[in-house]
DNA sequence: TTTTATATCTTAAACGTTTGCGATACTATT
DNA sequence: AATAGTATCGCAAACGTTTAAGATATAAAA
């Protein structure tokens, strides 16, 4: 029998063994009906819990010698403490080197003034640009910001808000992926009440405040200055044809037809994926047809700098031969010759007004309804698509 | 005297008013020495917190009749809960919608899965290529990523480092703004003992792990290649003179020239803020000198792109009388004519690395030992500083 | 002197989860 | 029958902060 004394009554005769728990020899003390082990490991005294220790409220409180509840008043300023105990407090705040524990805070208030954003691609320069604007807007009222990228894949989208969602974000900010058409994981998480906010390829079924860009607009825009510039045959590089922008654009590009009283050509539109094969063969095909297009709007700056590549490579003159038109207004626009025509959307801004509409959500609470803000954009006129003016100035740069 | 109970006797007679304490008036039992109000708040029971409340784990242990620490280890198939019992817990728990608190666990664990990254600018798409990276690498290991930009600002830089260390961030991802030229504000947040991984822009005095780009070798492989191309007379668009890119890209040019035996000559060298106006004075002071320089090596590709802009400006051909290489591989160097010769520094491996050690660091705990990884980029030669062989195909796309 | 008012402080619960360790009910062994 | 072993569970504390509401001291009023 080993020699081991009761805890409770000290005595070693009355020790039982009593099997073991997680690895450890279990003891019995008969008298005390006690049961057990010698070793104690202590949660908070050997970990690296320890070296994350850093002062609490609970430390100023006894250096000052008040309760921690008037230690997190005198902090805030709360009216009920004295003019004295609110110096004594911040001074030992300050020799303590306190730092609130933001995570307790938010636990506590279950609000974490954190947004949540998914973007489908963070290297695409327009959401870089949204995502500035966002941070841009949450940083000036006290807010981080969490991103995630969807990489545009409907799983990893639904898997990123699943995880965010979870108590960690006060506002989820989202533009959903290209391969996004079903709803629900946004639908489920909807019940929480946590405001949703959608820009640019929004969901048309739920009910959430969105950021739109003009898209119909911005597109009818384009297509009528070609037409003023003389195009008649305008051709059309589009995305997918599920895809939100595809059928907004595509939606401007009609109307300006309509306007200027042209027939709709649906061999002039071509639907793709923005791959350079893609877009390639499109215009393979347009040039097999006997008169050819007059100019091409892409429904993608993108989208146009290939094609204005593989025109320069077919040795087609632009806007001579044919004009070129784009959409997104990327930096590549400006350096690429000619320069590219097209249209700023206000990226910048469109992050920024999403934030906005977040927090409006949030001080309105109950008494917010949600809205939907489209963004004017601007139409930029370069030279690859100044035909009928060949020759004269590039435009603003 | 008003008809007062007391709340613990039920008298009336032996009530007294005693003054008001927040706006309330406050009576007084004069038998059960006794003070009270008549409204009572209610903390947990009006307010929003009401909604927000989701399925806990105490409310499975009720559903299913155990315990919540029973509940909680069910979940995690911990190997002292019976088969029987965690398939119970199981059930009720997707019955129950039950979603676990992330910010509850997090404090418990003083572990947030959350890793901070501060950048100069989201919108530069280096650093977007980075924040790629890091993200990609820290979604597949379960973390979260927080940004926050400085805006080139030291101030937004310290204040930013401060609000996101106070228990928000499992670790920092770093690249200094241009203006951070001390380090104090880093050095403070280094006693907490939250690892810290410099890249790019680092700050030589502490002791973190950093991942740099080859600035070195990078800057001689391309002015190697210049000499290579004919080029003697290599002028520099470097940066501020205290950056440290500056300084480094530079060390690779000086290093390039004492191989081939040419004599540095710092009229070569201009220190510029990377603008416009900057560029163009010191081309145009370069051009002023009686034997103009064979080309021209810019620290940056965006001053490259403007420094051919404005030698096409000024009718100098690209590059037959004029050599022009950049640093950096931003998309613009494909679609300016030439295409720009330049350095991909691998944006996407920084952040991917990065974050690597920081894992590295995580796991590793005391044992860990900093590191300074340096990742190997890639000279693209393309038509720019294509002189000797003018004329060839325009190397691989 | 008794009652009322004011200013300032303390107490304790609550947030949801984790976890050390004791408790209980068995079965197996001696 | 006494003791030892095993499987499975519960209790309670701990994390750091906030906050409702009671407590106390002191001054003012009646």
């Amino acid at each position: 029998m080993p020699r081991v004394k009761c805890p409770k009554c000290g005595k070693v005769e009355t020790i039982l063994k009593s099997g073991f728990v997680r690895g450890l020899q279990r003891y019995y003390c008969k008298e005390c009906i006690y049961h057990f082990t010698l070793i104690k490991k202590g949660r908070y005294r050997n970990s690296a819990f320890d070296k994350k220790r850093q002062t609490t409220i609970i430390d100023i409180a006894k250096a000052v010698g008040v309760s921690a509840s008037t230690v997190s008043r005198a902090l805030k300023d709360h009216e009920d403490i004295g003019i004295r105990t609110k110096a004594l407090v911040k001074q030992a705040a300050v020799e303590l080197d306190y730092q609130p524990n933001l995570l307790a805070q938010s636990f506590n208030r279950r609000e974490t003034h954190v947004i949540g954003v998914v973007v489908p691609d963070i290297e695409n320069p327009f959401f870089a640009s949204v995502l500035s604007g966002i941070q841009h807007t949450a940083s000036a009222s006290g807010y981080k910001v969490m991103i995630y990228q969807s990489n545009e894949s409907h799983k990893t989208e639904a898997a990123n808000i699943q995880t965010i969602m979870n108590n960690w974000i006060d506002g989820l900010l989202i533009c959903h992926s290209k391969e996004t058409q079903t709803f629900e994981h946004l639908k489920l998480q909807m019940k929480k009440g946590i405001p949703i906010i959608h820009f640019d390829r929004i969901c048309e079924e739920t009910k959430t405040s969105k950021v739109l860009l003009d898209n119909v607009i911005g597109s009818e825009k384009i297509v009528t200055h070609l037409l003023n510039e003389g195009c008649r045959r305008i051709a059309v590089i589009a995305g997918p044809q599920h895809l939100y922008i595809t059928r907004k654009r595509l939606e401007g590009y009609k109307q300006a037809l309509k306007k200027a009283n042209i027939e709709l050509d649906e061999k002039w539109i071509s639907y793709t994926d923005f791959t350079k094969p893609a877009i390639h063969s499109a215009i393979d095909n347009w040039l097999m047809e006997k008169t050819r297009p007059e100019a091409i709007f892409c429904i993608s700056d993108n989208s146009a700098i290939l094609t204005m590549m593989y025109l320069k490579h077919l040795n087609i003159k632009i806007p001579e031969d044919i004009c070129v038109a784009g959409f997104g207004n990327d930096y590549t626009g400006t350096i690429i010759e000619p320069a590219l025509t097209t249209y700023n959307p206000r990226p910048f801004k469109v992050g920024e007004t999403a934030a906005k509409l977040f927090f409006e959500q949030v001080i309105g609470g109950d008494n917010f309804h949600i809205k939907t803000i489209t963004i004017e954009g601007e139409l930029i006129i370069r030279s690859s698509s100044l035909k009928r003016s060949y020759g004269r100035s590039d435009g603003k740069e």
